[in-house]
DNA sequence: GTACACGGAATGAACGTTCATTCCGGAAGG
DNA sequence: CCTTCCGGAATGAACGTTCATTCCGTGTAC
């Protein structure tokens, strides 16, 4: 359903739709972040459907119409705070998979594996609104088909190396995007948990979390030897 | 905020308020029954803020004002539909917990795992509306103190297995609390990502995500090295 | 057996409120 | 001047909730 209203390229519809001009000679510290930043407080704690746009505009100590200028509506609004949250959880992410494997391949898997998780950990502490926004709202409603390319887009990194560790032989071989599944959610699952007792995610927590659920990931018997018991199924 | 208005004491005022009469001579199938319903496949469809009322009237077959003979108000109507959708789940996955651990007692604990995990999945796919609701609120801001305090027993057996597995040296030495919401997190997460493809959820990708997650929580090294992975099922 | 009147459940139009969105008077800059 | 942008009151739609009214099953009188 809602599958027409297709083409468009790629920037000028979704998101912040008028705002750069550029020209802007000197103050103007950027109203639509300040629009973005209180947009996604409130997001984040009420819910976007909770959220009224005078609040936001309150909030960024702007005019309500002024919100108009620099988005359409307010589902565009939500489309920007939601990009904005999702690109800097990608970016907090992405040294993961760029930095060099240093060190034997099993171990390096394994050294990923955990880096990813203390980053995104790390991530929904340094910025708790933005990984509550994206949790709260997993699917949601209001999500354009930008919004919808760039959340395929986070994924694909840790698809890639949940399939390259299964190709080595180094994790288990579930279907990676389950596997990706169980993973996050496990993630989720812990960041919601340390919220609701809201107190700082203790550093010992997450070691002993992320290796708890490497054990999940990795392949159990070491090594392929005789793969006698294989997997069943 | 909304903390106060304390006292009463534990039926009547949050759920169907004046239901039962008992006599009802003929029909009346129990339109709260019909309205909770419906309430909760609009609910899990487009969320509790999104959904209206006449529009719950309306997908009940009974007029507007007939919801509020039944239930105060929206929130109220929401604590129900919530509540009815806990009970329903911890009744599906109750039968874990209280089925004798048969066989030796390393097996056992595995075996309930298994169980526990089958059992949470089965309940998703056999009341997809109710699971989903509950997720997608999974802290909604109208949950009154009798919804939290339900949300808190239906995580009890789950704590007291984990502490038990522990305490015998069968499970990880994780913080309980931890454990279950790595655990859930990982459930929920196999969910959505079913629900996204939407497809039936295969059993084997159950009985492997399961086993998965397992040697997460499983003891690594040590443990009972005889009876092995001896389960059942 | 029929007629009538009673009472409570059901109804949906109507109410006041709140929301997203628009509009216009005026401030700021050249 | 003219242009550009801002603010916040104005607007119409939609919401949750209410209430005067309708409807129907039952009890009573005859």
């Amino acid at each position: 359903m809602t599958v027409d209203q297709a083409d468009q390229g790629g920037d000028s519809a979704t998101g912040a739709a008028l705002v750069a001009r550029a020209a802007a000679p000197s103050s103007l510290p950027d109203r639509a972040a300040r629009i973005v930043d209180a947009a996604l407080a409130l997001f984040a704690d009420k819910g976007f459907d909770a959220t009224a746009i005078p609040e936001i505009a309150a909030a960024a100590g702007v005019g309500t119409g002024t919100i108009y200028r620099y988005f359409e509506t307010k589902d565009a609004l939500g489309n920007a705070v939601w990009q904005q949250a999702k690109r800097a959880l990608m970016e907090a992410v992405a040294p993961v998979f760029l930095a060099p494997p240093e060190g034997a391949p099993a171990a390096a898997c394994r050294t990923r594996f955990m880096a990813l998780w203390t980053a995104v950990l790390a991530f929904a502490e340094a910025a708790p609104a933005a990984f509550r926004f994206l949790e709260f709202h997993h699917e949601p409603r209001f999500l354009d088909r930008q919004s919808l390319r760039l959340a395929e887009q986070s994924m694909a990194p840790l698809h890639a190396y949940i399939a390259e560790g299964q190709a080595r032989g180094y994790l288990a071989p579930l279907d990676p995007e389950v596997m990706t599944a169980l993973v996050w959610g496990a993630l989720t699952g812990l960041v919601r948990h340390a919220a609701l007792m809201n107190r700082p995610l203790d550093p010992a927590m997450v070691r002993d979390s992320g290796a708890t659920l490497w054990r999940a990931v990795v392949i159990p018997a070491p090594a392929a030897t005789t793969t006698t018991e294989g997997d069943a199924s």
